[in-house]
DNA sequence: CGTGGAATTGATTACGTTCAATAGATGTGG
DNA sequence: CCACATCTATTGAACGTAATCAATTCCACG
């Protein structure tokens, strides 16, 4: 099941049958990761290249006083450490928020996929990129925008990823996050992290059923947090 | 002059005076930019690869309410968009903040270069991976650690990737930027860019002579602000 | 010299943190 | 199926960091 990725995939070129096939077929070993886990840690050698197949996963650096930054979040479809061979220690580790099943490449696999599909070594570059853009517009936010704009955006940013991924056909979308994970991810605390969803609500921005977010307007919703799909490099602009 | 890129490279691989031949004699475009100019605007469409061999530049967006956010500065030996053939659209823009030398790389010479010289091409790659770390670890500093620690983490940085590049030899680094930029990078006013200074050197840390920033005590400003060089991926630690 | 950009200082305000406590939800074992 | 434990969400109050507003000084350059 690497429907997500596909799904991603065509956001950006239009797959051929073989190719699906291709990624359908390669030899690969799927592994179920528990809630809380770490997939892989700061300073160990990255081995396999992850496909998130279900859950959420996130990037993370602990720092010297004991707390956790999150520098991204991993859904399904998200590829991670594709430069597998040419990082010899991991700046970082990547954790399971939820339980996870993930599709674990090796080495040989990617390579062989790299060098004979053109097309799909430059559908992967293409993630990559986009896995960067994703990171300066969060630099973006934290720097320049409100904790509340800043959570809003944050939301607009993961309803499109989820469409993008085919996680989502609506307004809304699966947000398996903590108030704390939340917070950790946007530089607030876990006590303003509440009072700003609480904010949101007020507002008739967004609801919260379970663990589904739900953007009501979304043309309100993107104006009142800036948000400009434009990084994401994709010609969905939702709903 | 692309010394600096190749001294830069030299801390991933040992390069080969064929390599670095292949480097010096590809032909190439140089073109001097003015202070202040942009090298290429949000919205366009990329065209070149583009290398700084003297002066800094930055990445940056400028947001609705007229302010900027710089997410990244390019100094000599750093290169820009090696990605060109795969996104068909800035998401951001880059502007000279100094007067500045580049080099243009036409798609083809880069191409030719990544396909018939693999090493070089794993090198390109590697630097690409660095700048992506770059990134998460500017997420760390500005979501997770306090204005002073940020502006001292932004100073250890930028002396090691000066070292990188072969532009310091000692505890000091040439920094052209204002407190203006400064601020707009770390996400900090410009009045408290100035407060923030004022304590570094207050605490012995720093002292600035012109555009020269001195590092006194590499040890101690390294504990200060929680650098640890791991995700620069070189072999380098300073002094 | 004079002019404009850059740096510096002071005073006030506001956003977000921290500490502390409570309420709600979820889960586990007896 | 209840009781206890634990994790998550919520609220209140006091504090602190950094923003903003408003001048003033410094400095480089023509």
């Amino acid at each position: 099941m690497i429907k997500p990725l596909i799904e991603k995939l065509s956001h950006y070129m239009v797959l051929s049958e073989e190719e699906k096939q291709i990624l359908e077929n390669t030899t690969r070993q799927r592994i179920a990761i528990e809630k809380g886990d770490d997939i892989i840690m700061q300073g160990q050698r990255p081995d396999y290249v992850y496909l998130i197949e279900s859950g959420w996963a996130c990037r993370y650096k602990f720092l010297e006083d004991g707390r956790n930054h999150t520098m991204a979040f991993l859904i399904p479809g998200d590829l991670c450490d594709v430069h597998v061979t040419i990082l010899d220690k991991m700046d970082h580790s990547i954790r399971a928020l939820t339980a996870l099943k993930l599709t674990k490449f090796s080495i040989d696999e990617i390579v062989n996929i790299m060098e004979n599909y053109p097309r799909l070594a430059h559908a992967f570059f293409w993630s990559t990129l986009v896995d960067e853009a994703i990171l300066r517009e969060w630099l973006v936010n934290m720097g320049a925008r409100s904790c509340e704009l800043r959570v809003a955006h944050f939301f607009c940013e993961l309803l499109l990823r989820s469409r993008m991924a085919g996680l989502s056909y609506d307004g809304s979308f699966d947000c398996p996050l903590t108030q704390v994970e939340l917070g950790e991810s946007m530089g607030i605390s876990q006590v303003h992290t509440n009072r700003v969803l609480q904010k949101l609500r007020q507002e008739g921005l967004i609801s919260m059923e379970g663990r589904r977010v739900i953007i009501h307007d979304w043309k309100r919703m993107k104006a009142f947090s800036q948000f400009d799909p434009t990084y994401l490099h994709s010609k969905l602009d939702a709903l």
